[in-house]
RNA sequence: UGGGGGAUCGUCUAACGGUAGGACAACGGACUCUGACUCCGUUUAUCUAGGUUCGAAUCCUAGUCCCCCAGCCA
């Protein structure tokens, strides 16, 4: 859909501010902290922040907020750019936060010297009771009225690493009665005694986010500043931040980023805030998927039941139907929990067009063509796809000895069953229809099935148009492929795994048959492919053959998502 | 009377004082060599109460409910 089309509140802002000459080309950034992997929940927020942009003509900037270097990784930093280029986007600039520590500090000395900061000695616990509480206001710390000439000598000894962690940090002077609490003296600057991935040692002590993100944004030159709700009460703080510091009224603090050859572009940028996009029957928390993970609850960050974009994508979702997916969502302010149907239809969209058909057989039941000769073989023209030409065709290989899906045949039929049972007739997928004669049983169970073709219905033939009301799936035994298929379900049971006020906690709504393997028959031509290659196995469901354990000596199939399925549905 | 946000079909979302529309879901039906796809149809919504207006989801007033905030996390 074009910007033209798309309304959504933050395009409106967009196309206002444009159109009133406020700005004459936009600037977003996608801001990721590098302490995790990127979720299904992040891709709102990057369509939001890179589509929007391309949309307008504008760009988007990836900078990493690393600005607590005790929980952040360069493992992170590496994986981020792979998912977002995955998505399908680019930026236009690489940055860090860390890039511009050089600027915050300047900042920050400007902040002392106008009297908006100060050196607070008062401990974690102190300043937590001298906060007040939502409904208190707090109270002045003793050291608020520190001169600007002891504040700058002793945020210059913070910096030199005089001081202990927690001894002290750099607090913004705003009002400590304000009924937001962000705005009581929040902190600045703390003592942290831990090298950077990105710095290593060169600082001791590191900005906040609401300091560096505004910062970071203004050097930038962002326009729009997209983020999600509960940012909203950041607001103000944020634009404390930026108008307090005026990088672009003081382009002398910029000094250090032009020294290095990046551009001057200082500008003053608008936050936005919309929702977070959460999905029913998953969780969404970095602090959730970490635990389920270091758990052992699942196989890693890509475990294909995991809403992580890197298992999301080794279950085989295309990033054209994530993109889909988020678009039709829109964005808004509203709380919501999307429905994951909306997803599954999404994929199944884009797979229909996109994947190429196959046949396997995942519960194989044998079945016998008793007309045919012993030793009978020959090959079947199938198209790859039944809308698409171009996709061309396979040979399959046909016999008398076939698998066909176990549940496509019932002895005791139940009403409203179209596909095979004792004495009835069903069609053989390209082949015609044949009549089960005969039920091969070892006690309860079916064995086999012994059938014959009706000759008159093979393709080409004028008996092929003969109706019957079912069609079943085959693949011929002694040609078929042996694979590892793994059939993923849900990862939890309820559609609110977040919902603790029962008293149980997402882990007690894990779904244990989220994940089951199966033995399955494959047409050999659904082998020899690529990993990642994906593919609908007729009346089956898309499989993506997977990125990491697939190859034609050995393959291994993930079920993506089952085909829509109105009888099962029913019965 | 702490501050900040939000309330439209079951779930998302549109409307910018002028026919409450779309998507997903559900339910019927048509088509079908995939019970898929496609097509057609149906059901279901403006938080409440007042007010302004020829006309209100939209504007005003008063309520109700839900979400976020008391990290030296982001």
């Amino acid at each position: 859909m074009s910007g033209e089309t798309r309304n959504d509140f933050i395009r409106q802002i967009v196309r206002d501010d444009l159109s009133s000459g406020k700005h004459d080309r936009i600037q977003t950034r996608f801001p990721p902290e590098p302490n995790g992997y990127l979720h299904l929940g992040h891709t709102r927020a990057i369509w939001a922040d890179f589509g929007i942009a391309q949309e307008f003509n504008g760009a988007c900037n990836l900078r990493f907020d690393d600005t607590n270097p005790a929980r952040e990784d360069p493992e992170y930093v590496q994986a981020i750019q792979d998912d977002v280029r995955w998505l399908g986007y680019d930026w236009r600039s690489l940055r860090h936060a860390s890039d511009y520590f050089d600027v915050y500090y300047l900042a920050a000395e400007k902040l002392i010297l106008d009297g908006n900061a100060y050196v607070c000695d008062l401990s974690a616990d102190q300043v937590r009771e001298y906060r007040g509480t939502l409904t208190e206001p707090g109270r002045d710390s003793p050291f608020r009225g520190r001169s600007v000439e002891e504040n700058l000598d002793l945020f210059r000894r913070m910096r030199a690493g005089e001081f202990a962690d927690g001894a002290r940090t750099l607090r913004a002077r705003i009002d400590m009665a304000s009924g937001n609490i962000n705005l009581r003296d929040p902190a600045l600057y703390r003592i942290k005694h831990v090298p950077h991935q990105n710095t290593g040692d060169a600082w001791c002590i590191y900005p906040m986010y609401d300091f560096a993100h505004a910062l970071g944004d203004a050097i930038e030159g962002i326009t729009h500043s997209l983020c999600t709700l509960e940012f909203e009460d950041h607001r103000p703080l944020y634009d404390w931040c930026v108008d307090k510091v005026d990088l672009a009224g003081n382009p002398q603090l910029l000094q250090p980023l032009l020294d290095r050859g990046l551009p001057l572009e200082a500008g003053k940028p608008r936050q936005i805030e919309f929702s977070r996009l959460n999905v029913n029957y998953t969780v969404m928390s970095k602090r959730k998927l970490m635990a389920l993970v270091q758990e052992g609850l699942v196989d890693g960050w890509d475990d294909p039941r995991l809403p992580t974009l890197q298992g999301i994508r080794r279950r085989g979702y295309t990033p054209a139907a994530l993109r889909a997916f988020v678009e039709r969502l829109g964005l808004s302010k509203q709380n919501s929990l999307i429905d994951f149907s909306v997803l599954e239809a999404a994929v199944r969209e884009d797979l229909d067009a996109s994947a190429q058909r196959r046949m396997a057989v995942l519960d194989p039941l044998g079945l016998v063509l008793t007309n045919l000769p012993e030793g009978h073989g020959e090959v079947v023209a199938f198209a790859n796809h039944p809308k698409d030409e171009a996709a061309g065709q396979r040979d399959v290989p046909f016999s008398r000895e076939l698998w066909i899906e176990r549940e496509d045949f019932m002895e005791q039929p139940v009403k409203g069953f179209h596909r095979l049972v004792p004495g009835g007739e069903v069609r053989l997928r390209g082949i015609g229809i044949v009549r089960c004669d005969e039920v091969v049983k070892d006690g309860d169970r079916v064995v086999e099935l012994r059938c014959s073709l009706d000759p008159e219905t093979r393709p080409g033939r004028e008996g092929a148009n003969r109706k019957v009301k079912g069609t079943i799936h085959w693949v011929s035994a002694r040609h078929a492929v042996a694979a590892e298929v793994r059939l993923y379900d849900r990862l939890f049971k309820v559609p609110d795994p977040d919902d603790d006020s029962d008293g149980r906690t997402y882990r007690d709504h894990l779904n244990p048959e989220s994940r089951r393997t199966v033995q399955a028959w494959l047409e050999p031509a659904a082998v020899d492919v690529a990993p990642e290659t994906r593919l609908q196995f007729e009346r089956l469901g898309y499989f993506v053959a997977d990125r990491k354990d697939h190859s034609p000596q050995k393959p291994v199939f993930n079920r993506t998502v089952t085909l829509r399925d109105t009888w099962a549905t029913r019965a």
